[in-house]
DNA sequence: TAGATTGTTAATCGATTAACAATC
DNA sequence: TAGATTGTTAATCGATTAACAATC
């Protein structure tokens, strides 16, 4: 099974990452193997559900034992590519744009912010967390010599599809979109939408739904 | 239709806030109606599904005219939940947590974060954003002079099941999970996941797929 | 061997999409 | 009236769940 052309859905995708926390810490209590009937208790997830989302990618475990910690957690980080490094700019330094500058975290899921950009004038030279940060006409500019073509969307709705657009037009492959609006763009172009408020629209709402 | 009892689909509840900032960025550009249709092709969704969506929450549109805009987003805050005030503690004051504590935008959706714990004594008796930071022994008690429901976890991950544990012990209806684990709870319990990193994970992988 | 576990295949469930009737 | 739009109903699609065979 060519786990790498395979096409995984959404959801098992974003199951993944549960999986890798989970072993992790089974690793550092000591746990040198764990099964997927014990993930699947222990995280509240139907058994052949991590059972079949373990078969997506290139593990197996073994009958009666389960699967060995650290291939496991070595697995789906190659899997999911956390251990190479992807590079990235940063549009949009505002409160959650500087959040996400300053959070280191990200490295370790394969992530590196290389510089950021901005319409303020004030903000271009400065830097946070050794990150430059440029006034948004360098964008082009930097994005050849670098090579980059992951953006990440920090700036104010009224010109989110403004700047993806830019994106877009400086040949980025993929963007992390986490403004509150649906960004269009051509379907070759990935998007990832992190909008934290439709998270709070699903909390409320099941808040006023329960009993 | 009583929508407050309706159960809707969580990918509606994920795709309200969608048409949200459309309308409102609609009015921006002063358009007093928005069709669904247009909404469909601007931001790129089937407008059936918009049209679905919509039927969900109390409002009508106009044949051959839409809705009026203004109304929409009246009804779509209201629906969401986004005009009242839920109040919430923050536990774990590290760097996502600081910013969450920043991050005023979140009031405009609904949660005003009141207070926030932490284990490092030093940051106990100070404030972010005027908002208090307490040593965590004093959860309980400010819980029950706030009547607060709401928990923000953003601890390191091999503190999440133990603060998650500790909330549900206080009694608190919803938790709002920033770190990657997938907590357990008892089902009467709201829980909404929002680990950046899952989409990171999903991001990298469709960039690999693609051409 | 008995029992626990992996991992596949089939059945079910629910969301999306398509078709279309109703309306202005 | 013709055409655009809402909004419902039926068909399709895909993910989840259940059942179970294989393995140690």
């Amino acid at each position: 099974m060519d786990s790498t052309q395979l096409h995984l859905p959404e959801p098992a995708l974003r199951r993944l990452p549960w999986y890798l926390s989970y072993a992790k810490l089974a690793l550092e209590r000591g746990e040198t193997t764990v099964s997927s009937t014990q993930i699947a208790k222990d995280i509240g997830v139907e058994a052949s559900m991590v059972a079949k989302d373990l078969s997506y990618i290139n593990v197996t475990g073994k009958t009666r034992v389960g699967y060995s910690t650290f291939t496991l957690i070595e697995v789906i980080e190659t899997f999911l590519g956390f251990t190479e490094t992807h590079k990235a700019f940063l549009f949009g330094v505002g409160r959650l744009g500087g959040a996400l500058l300053q959070d280191n975290g990200l490295r370790q899921f394969g992530l590196e912010i290389i510089a950021a950009f901005d319409v303020k004038f004030e903000l271009a030279g400065t830097n946070i967390n050794h990150i430059p940060i440029h006034y948004i006409d360098r964008m082009n500019e930097l994005r050849q010599q670098t090579g980059v073509d992951i953006g990440i969307l920090t700036v104010p709705i009224n010109q989110a599809q403004e700047v993806a657009d830019m994106m877009i037009q400086a040949d980025f492959k993929a963007i992390w979109n986490f403004t509150p609006i649906r960004i269009r763009v051509p379907n070759n172009i990935v998007v990832q939408n992190t909008s934290i408020y439709a998270h709070l629209a699903v909390m409320f709402n099941r808040l006023r739904m329960n009993p």
